[in-house]
DNA sequence: GGGGCTTTGTTCTTGACACATACAAAAGTG
DNA sequence: CACTTTTGTATGTGTCAAGAACAAAGCCCC
C-alpha cells in the first residue's frame, strides 16, 4: 500500500513534512522492519540532514527520541527576479531566508548583467549570513516570462530583450557548483504560497494580480507547466472589454480591463495621478471612491473567469496574490462572490480563496522551495547516500 | 536517473508501452544487469503475460528475441452506462473488445437493476468470447455523473435517481472478485481517445458535446479529478447567453445555449422537427442551413471557453467527441478557428485539436484501459509477483 | 569460408540489504 | 519492586540483484 518511502530520502520526506517525529513512526508508516529504521536514520544522522532534538512524552513505554529535520544542513539561494527589480535571499532548508537583498537592476539589463549582479550579492548574503560557499546545496531562481524548466532557459520572452534562449542554469552553475532550477515568477510564488499552505491541497491555484495578470498551477500535488511551459497564462484571456487592446496586441484580455496597469491607466484618464499598480493601491487605501469601484470591478472580472477555472478544475484552495491583493478585504470579497455564485456547486464545496500569506516573500519562498525539493527529494538523497 | 521502472511490473509496462522490446532495450532502459532482466523477464513469461515472438534482425550480434505483451493473458470487462442506453464489453489487455452489447435501460432504473442487467449481460459476453469468469482481471466503470473513484461510489448525481453514495464497486466486486474501477463517463471517454492515441500527450482533453457538454483532463500523465471530482464539469460555465436558463437552474450555461438539447430545443421553435441531438445531427448532415448555423454558433461558444482553458493548461492535444463532433468539418473548424485566435500565441505552438477517433467506442475502450492500467500497474504485478 | 568481433542471453557466485529475533534501555503500572 | 509496554540496537539469515564468465548466434573482413 505504502508506496515507495521505503528509501533513505523517503524517510527524510516523513520527517520534514511532518508525518513521523520518531523511529516508530518512521516503522509504522513505511511498515520497515524498526531495524531497518534505525540504520537509515542513523545514515541520515551521520549525514546531518536530521537530528535528534531530545524525547517525547511515553505513551506507557520507552519515551522515544524525537527526529528534527536539520534546517541548517545547509542553505539554498534564492533568486525572484522582476521586470523593474529583484529580490535574492539566502535561505536555510525550511526556505526561510536568513539573509535577503533587494536591487533595481531591470531585466532588459540582459541575463549576463543580471546574473552577474546576483552571483556577486548572493557572495554578500552568505557572508552575512556566516556561510560558506560550500553550504549552498540548490539554487532556486524565478524569470518574469515563459521558462522551459526542464533545461532552464528563457523561451521567446515578451519583455526580457536579450534573454530568449539564454541557458541560465549554466550560467549559475558556473558559478556555483550545485543544482539550478530555473521557472518562471508566478509558478515560484505559487510553490511559495503551497509551501507555506504546508503542501495540503493537491490542488492548488496562485492567482497574481500586479501590474499584469498570471496564476500558477498546482495540480495532483506538482506544479503545472503545460506543453509549453506556458500554461497559467490567465493574463490574455479574452474575458474584459473587447475595445481595449492588450499590449500583447489582442483584444480584451484580461488584463487589459482588470490588471493593475490598466487600472492606474483608467484612472490617470479620470484625472488622478496614478502611473503604477501601487499608486492605485494607495488610493483605494486611502478611501476614494472611484478607485475603490474601479478594483471592486475587476476583481468581478477576474472572480468571472475564476468560476471558469474552477468549474474546469476543481482546486482545493486559491490564493490571491500580487500588489492589488493589498488592496483590502473589499478585491478578496468581489472574487469570491463571482466564484461561489457561478461555480458550480460541487467544485465550490471545499473551495477556500483567501490572500497570499506571503506576500512579497512568496517568490524567493518559492524558489526556495523549489531548490529545497529538488534537493532534497527522495531520488536525491538516496544518490547522494549511495556515493556516502 | 530512471525512476523505478526497476521492478517486475515496470519492466511489463516498458514492453507494453512499446518502450521496449527486447530483453537488452529493458537493460539499457532500467540500468539494470542483463542477468536481473532475465530472471525477471522468465517470471513474466511462465506467468504468460509475456510471450516470445521471433527473432528481431541482427545489429551485427546475436540476434535478439522479441517480447510481446501477451494481450490474451486475460480480459476485463468494461460498462459504459449512459443516461438512456449502455454499452458494455469483454476486451482484451489491449483494450480492444471482443464481445460487446448494448442495452436500453436507463440509468434511472436504479443501480440494482442496472448493475444486475450489467453482471447477466457480462456472463453472455464472456460466453461469446470463450473466456471463463477466471480470465476476468478487473473492471470498469463509466457512470454519467459525478464518481468518488476512490470508493467507487455515485456522489449527488443530478440524473441518476437511486445512485446516491450507491456502493458500484462492492456490488460488481460481488459478482466477480476482482478489482472494480469507476469513474465518471467523460473522464472514461477522455481515458479511451488518450489510450487510443498511444498515452503520448501528457497534458490532453477530450471535450464531449452531445446533448449535454463534458471533459475529462489528463494533465500530467493523470486523470485530473478535481478535489470533489467535479473537474471537467465545463458545461455549466456560464458564458453563453445569459437569459436563457439551464436545467441546472443557473443562467447562462454553456450547454444551456450550444449542447445538442438546447440546439435540438432551438431548432424545434424554428419549426423542425427535431427532439434529440441525433435530429440535429441528421439536419446538419442533410444540408440543412438553419441547423449548419446553429452548430457553428455552438462551434464558437464552445471554442471560446476552450480558448481560456487553452490559456490556462496549455494542453497538447485536445479531441472532440460526442455526437455533435459527427456533424462534420464545419463545428471543428469553428472551435479551431476561436481556440486559435483567441489562445496566446505560445500555448498553441504545437496545440492539435482533432476529432475523436474511437466515437462510440471511446466509453467501453476507456472503461478496459482503466480496468486494465490498474491491474497491470507496476505496483500491481509486483503484487502479484510477490505472492507467485 | 573461417576466424574474429559483436550482440544477446544464461548460469553461477558474491555481496548488499532488509527482516526477524533476541536483547537492552527506559519509562509506566500495580 | 517485579512486570509490562514502548522504543531503540545488535546479530544471524535469506532474498535478490549485480557482475563475471560462459554460451549462442549472427555479422564482417581478409
Amino acid at each position: 500500500m505504502a508506496v515507495s518511502s521505503h528509501t533513505p530520502g523517503g524517510l527524510l520526506k516523513l520527517i520534514r513534512d511532518g508525518a513521523a517525529a520518531t523511529r516508530a513512526d518512521l516503522a509504522g508508516l513505511t511498515g520497515l522492519a524498526r531495524s531497518t529504521v534505525s540504520q537509515r536514520v542513523d545514515a541520515l544522522l551521520t549525514d546531518r540532514l536530521l537530528i535528534e532534538a531530545g524525547e517525547a512524552p511515553s505513551s506507557g513505554g520507552r519515551p522515544p527520541t524525537l527526529l528534527k529535520f536539520n534546517q541548517d544542513a545547509g542553505v539554498v539561494l534564492a533568486a525572484d527576479l522582476g521586470a523593474s527589480h529583484s529580490r535574492l535571499a539566502v535561505s536555510n532548508l525550511r526556505a526561510e531566508p536568513l539573509a535577503t537583498c533587494r536591487g533595481q537592476l531591470p531585466i532588459s539589463a540582459g541575463p549576463e548583467a543580471v546574473l552577474s549582479w546576483a552571483v556577486d550579492e548572493f557572495a554578500k548574503l552568505l557572508a552575512d549570513a556566516g556561510k560558506a560557499a560550500s553550504d549552498v546545496k540548490a539554487i532556486g531562481v524565478g524569470l518574469p516570462g515563459p521558462v522551459e524548466h526542464s533545461t532552464g532557459r528563457a523561451i521567446s520572452p515578451p519583455i526580457m530583450p536579450g534573454w530568449d534562449g539564454y541557458d541560465v542554469k549554466a550560467r549559475l552553475a558556473e558559478s556555483f557548483d550545485v543544482p539550478v532550477l530555473v521557472d518562471n515568477d508566478v509558478n515560484i510564488m505559487a510553490l511559495g504560497e503551497w509551501w507555506a499552505s504546508s503542501n495540503s491541497a493537491d490542488d492548488f491555484l496562485y492567482i497574481k494580480v500586479g501590474t499584469g495578470i498570471g496564476s500558477g498551477l498546482i495540480l495532483g500535488g506538482h506544479l503545472h507547466r503545460g506543453a509549453d511551459g506556458a500554461a497559467g497564462d490567465i493574463g490574455h484571456i479574452q474575458a474584459g472589454d473587447p475595445s481595449v487592446v492588450c499590449r500583447c496586441g489582442n483584444p480584451g484580455c484580461l488584463e487589459a480591463s482588470s490588471g493593475g496597469g490598466a487600472l492606474a491607466q483608467a484612472l490617470a484618464s479620470q484625472g488622478y495621478d496614478t502611473a503604477v499598480t501601487s499608486d492605485v493601491v494607495q488610493l483605494v487605501r486611502a478611501g476614494n471612491p472611484d478607485a475603490i469601484r474601479a478594483v471592486q470591478e475587476a476583481g468581478r472580472e477576474i472572480g468571472s473567469v475564476l468560476a471558469t477555472i474552477v468549474n474546469v478544475l476543481n482546486p482545493l484552495d486559491i490564493v490571491i496574490g500580487g500588489d492589488l491583493a493589498d488592496t483590502g478585504a473589499e478585491f478578496l470579497a468581489r472574487i469570491r462572490e463571482v466564484v461561489y455564485r457561478r461555480s458550480t456547486a460541487l467544485s465550490t464545496r471545499q473551495l477556500s480563496i483567501r490572500a497570499s500569506e506571503l506576500g512579497d516573500n512568496a517568490g524567493i519562498t518559492g524558489a526556495a522551495a523549489m531548490a529545497i525539493e529538488h534537493a532534497f527529494s527522495p531520488s536525491a538523497v538516496n544518490e547522494r547516500a549511495g556515493v556516502g
